[in-house]
DNA sequence: GTCTATAAGAAGATAGAC
DNA sequence: GTCTATCTTCTTATAGAC
């Protein structure tokens, strides 16, 4: 119904499977059911489709963002969350996040776009760093920190620890993308990373 | 001189800063020195420049992995090297792998140009995560079980261990691929995340 | 093996009818 | 807003002289 999303959407699709050299306009006009040249009433150029995306995608992030912060729902309160739970649903979080990431659709089509596009201009390569490692890495340095404080955990590198938590995640992430018929496997093994982390961190005294 | 030789070399190089779709023959032999049909005497076509860079980077991959399991240089060697070492040397032998691995031109070129292709095809993917993450793992894997076994580390998951170090090395390295300015900083983080491995395996009464 | 000229076709974008 | 027809440009690849 509406066409000019409905072309997005498709775009970021192709663009996910293909890379935007390899998407032609007429690809993505097929897909959203009308001719090529429709498509230029919603959109001057192919670029400018790109942009959209880049655009709404940027948008939606900030607003993710932005909530983490303003909702009560920031890392002082996921600490204590953290500080409560047992291993068993921390693990069971974790998988569920990751689950999230790798199956939602916007939020994984745009993570490959971004992966294929990264070095085609130092933008690009910017908003894929703050996006995917950056913010992460800051908002759960925040987080440990506090679980250091309050000697809940025993670390004193909190942005190392953050380190170390979230790139063996991203890692087994980034390679179901590539090799989605690994999900069972890899999955497991993000089981064991957790749980191997809460031991090294947590304080032998509480455990 | 050997130009077949080097127009592999500048198409390696152009495939890693645009892609393949996003390069032309014209751009090749131009940088090569010659006349886009002249390319042609060499290979048969665009694709085909392409599969030779792939059969020749794999090549050099197997060659390097084979001496690793054959020279005495195999994981068991390293875990001796490792377990004599100081956390020091330690430090220094991974921050100048990283740095080789970084700065060697066809090592990053090759890295850079797989990972815009590696959703092109299926090949490509698991190409990618043998040669980056899978072999790395196996590796790592193979001495971190040594180095427990032997008593020198406390792990009991040489697989979740290898993960755990490879990593952050590997991520901290994608990242200097896409913002190269910010090698300094992260090659700090690197240091960090070494020591802190360090620490958090050894055996407390061994420090 | 390198060149110039050119074929053959693909792809982005526009014109103008409906 | 969608279509058909078409323009223009770009890109791969070949032909054939040197």
């Amino acid at each position: 119904m509406d066409t000019k999303k409905r072309i997005l959407d498709e775009a970021l699709t192709l663009f996910s499977e293909k890379g935007y050299a390899n998407v032609f306009v007429a690809d993505i006009a097929e897909a959203v059911g009308i001719k090529a040249p429709s498509l230029y009433k919603h959109y001057k150029s192919k670029r400018d489709i790109f942009n959209a995306i880049l655009n709404e995608m940027k948008l939606s992030y900030d607003k993710q963002a932005a909530m983490l912060n303003m909702n009560g729902n920031d890392a002082s309160a996921d600490a204590k969350v953290f500080s409560a739970v047992s291993e068993d649903s921390l693990v069971e979080m974790g998988v569920g996040l990751f689950r999230f990431f790798l199956h939602d659709g916007y939020t994984q089509k745009f993570r490959k776009m971004l992966t294929i596009e990264q070095f085609s201009n130092p933008e690009l390569a910017e908003l894929f760093t703050k996006q995917y490692i950056d913010d992460s890495l800051k908002y759960q340095s925040a987080m440990f920190a506090i679980l250091c404080k309050q000697g809940i955990l025993k670390g004193d590198n909190p942005q190392i620890m953050a380190l170390q938590f979230h790139s063996p995640i991203y890692m087994l992430l980034t390679m179901c993308d590539r090799e989605p018929q690994r999900e069972a496997e890899l999955t497991a093994l993000l089981e064991q990373h957790i749980r191997q982390f809460s031991k090294l961190y947590t304080k032998e005294e509480q455990q």
